[in-house]
DNA sequence: GAGCCGTGGGA
DNA sequence: TTCCCAAGGCT
């Protein structure tokens, strides 16, 4: 329907927010990290880090030699520590086999770790001007309002993508634009809760307008538990050995969870194996790495 | 494919 | 206070 990315690229250039990563010059990895720090996190977060982690680590071979315990502490408490890891795996894969420049095409990009069907398309529009849909909680949002008529999304589905790719236009360049004007529109507009309808460009169009706004009558999302879960803990122990100057004993990380000492255990065990940390030859932690 | 994986701000 | 949710990916 080029009717709505007709709307939506004046409304996008007019409104669109300065994101340093969006700057004219930045490049495929640039990109790529703000999309992997932007994962699940918001974007007054991601700003100071991904400033810090760019002006430190420009190219992915800068930030494949570095050691993960710097990338962890740099990556401070944006959180989901595990896409650090990952994205310092790309930046490995990136710089041994892609000439140190990030892939332009989705299909190499989601062979990378840490990259999904999300993140590969993000990158393949964003960074290189690809026309491909990209599908994200914003996008589908609006796609359920705007074309479906319906106030949530609900869970993914196969349509999603040429949904997606029914609203962008023919032209690669105002296609990409339009990709990043649908994500724009859903962070700022056609928000989850309490819709800005009336600063809406498309309001007009919008199915879910037309219906008379019908509540959502699909399934309720469960919400994630949070307080004394294994994610907690975690946090806990990881945020003790960031805040340290280096290897922790166990009394140390003992004091960052007291409540059940089982949980804590078991915790600190899968962050062993997933290799956010490490222990010593004389039984103290550490983040890996770390001298 | 349902559940897991961090963190913090706003309603 | 509690709950929701914010540019997902992996198993």
């Amino acid at each position: 329907m080029p009717a709505l990315a007709d709307r939506l690229l004046p409304w996008f250039a007019a409104h669109a927010r300065d994101l340093p990563w969006r700057e004219d010059g930045v490049s495929g990895w640039g990109v790529l990290v703000s999309e992997i720090m932007l994962q699940q996190t918001p974007v007054v977060r991601v700003d100071p880090i991904w400033r810090e982690w760019l002006a430190r680590w420009p190219r992915p071979s800068d930030l494949a030699a570095a050691s993960t315990a710097e990338v962890l502490r740099a990556w401070g408490k944006l959180g989901y520590p595990r896409r650090a890891l990952r994205l310092q795996a790309a930046a490995v894969v990136i710089a041994a086999e892609h000439d140190d420049v990030v892939p332009d095409d989705v299909d190499t990009l989601l062979a990378l770790p840490g990259i999904g069907a999300y993140t590969a398309r993000a990158v393949a529009a964003f960074a290189y001007g690809r026309r491909c849909p990209v599908v994200d909680t914003n996008v589908r949002r609006v796609v359920a309002r705007a074309v479906h008529g319906r106030a949530e999304a609900g869970d993914a589905a196969a349509r999603d993508l040429p949904d997606t790719e029914a609203l962008l236009p023919d032209d690669e360049a105002d296609a990409a634009r339009t990709s990043a004007a649908l994500m724009e529109l859903g962070a700022c507009v056609c928000v989850a809760r309490g819709p800005r309808c009336a600063d809406c460009p498309v309001v007009d169009l919008c199915a879910w307008q037309h219906a008379g706004r019908p509540a959502w009558d699909g399934p309720v999302k469960k919400g994630q538990r949070w307080a004394g879960t294994d994610r907690q803990v975690r946090g806990r122990l990881l945020d003790v050995l960031r805040g340290a100057d280096g290897p922790a004993g166990a009394a140390a990380l003992e004091s960052a969870w007291l409540t059940d000492p089982a949980q804590r255990a078991r915790c600190l065990d899968s962050l062993l194996v997933d290799g956010l940390v490490e222990q010593l030859a004389d039984g103290r932690f550490a983040l890996p790495g770390e001298t």
